[in-house]
DNA sequence: CGGCAAACCTGCGAGC
DNA sequence: TGCTCGCAGGTTTGCC
């Protein structure tokens, strides 16, 4: 479930269950998710408290009192929910709980395991090679369409390709490329080193629109419950594309010389776009 | 270096 | 009903 919209509604979730909290009881049913858990991985977190949870990317940054910081990525099937302790009854995907001192418990559960989890420190933690490499948070006044142009230049991959690169800007997966590119009038197959100008403004500006409406509403639930309380994000409703093969996009009357949603494969992940109004 | 397919792993829905 | 296939919100690796 993990996009910039799930992340952030996941950190929301999570703050308000552990900042200022201590973690009474950590416990990690296996050794390894994507790859290995860190050495002494629940030693090292137990009766620490949580000072503040961080999103960069699409990686959660839980930082403890003492500077230690946890991150997580959530891959493709992650999912935290907050609630109370299980009492040893798990599903078969829960890897990772964590119990804090006023007795709730927050669940890691990722059937996938494309997930991660490893620790860093607060006061170098940019430098990290996990996250030193990664472009501008989109959400960023920072972040502007000149400063988009500046990161595709000389990109020759479609511009789909470029924009689910993280080192490009930070954030976007599949979903969000291709509802900011309808939503911008872009076609995913232009070669990314064509936009600029004005182009990269609307592109810019459509991915701020498509996220930030998307954070609002708490993501996007595919498959599986996803906010950390168990509510469901409600912005798969609001697609205009993705997942749309065949249907008209909002801007295209059913019927119309338009041939409605079209799905393509791109660097192997399906792509829908509207080839009458992306170009 | 850039770009792409494959690999990592499990679950689910469609089609036979 | 039960099997196989294709597909799934991500990242890394290895090959051209």
């Amino acid at each position: 479930m993990p996009e910039l919209p799930e992340v952030e509604t996941v950190r929301r979730g999570l703050a308000a269950a552990l900042e200022g909290r201590v973690l009474a009881w950590v416990r990690a049913f296996r050794p390894d998710l994507r790859r290995p858990l860190p050495p002494n991985f629940s030693e090292r977190l137990t009766g620490r408290r949580v000072k503040r949870l961080w999103r960069r990317a699409k990686y959660l940054l839980v930082e403890m009192d003492d500077g230690l910081v946890l991150i997580v990525h959530l891959g493709m099937s992650g999912r935290m929910t907050v609630g109370r302790p299980t009492a040893g009854v798990l599903d078969a995907h829960d890897h990772v709980a964590f119990v804090t001192d006023d007795g709730t418990q927050v669940t890691f559960r990722d059937p996938r395991r494309f997930g991660l989890m490893t620790f860093c420190d607060r006061d170098s933690w940019p430098g990290h090679p996990l996250l030193r490499d990664l472009g501008p948070e989109p959400l960023d006044e920072a972040f502007t369409g000149a400063a988009l142009a500046a990161r595709l230049a000389g990109r020759r991959s479609p511009l789909k390709t470029a924009l689910m690169d993280q080192r490009v800007v930070a954030g976007i997966g599949n979903i969000y490329a291709c509802e900011s590119l309808y939503r911008a009038g872009l076609s995913p197959r232009r070669r990314a080193d064509t936009v600029s100008g004005a182009r990269a403004d609307r592109l810019a500006a459509a991915i701020k629109a498509v996220l930030s409406e998307a954070v609002a509403a708490g993501g996007s639930t595919l498959r599986d419950h996803q906010q950390p309380s168990g509510e469901l994000g409600y912005f798969q409703h609001r697609f205009a594309v993705y997942g749309r093969e065949g249907q008209p996009c909002p801007a295209c009357v059913p019927g119309s010389s338009c041939g409605g949603i079209r799905r393509i494969v791109q660097a192997g992940r399906s792509t829908f776009f509207c080839a009458k109004r992306q170009r």
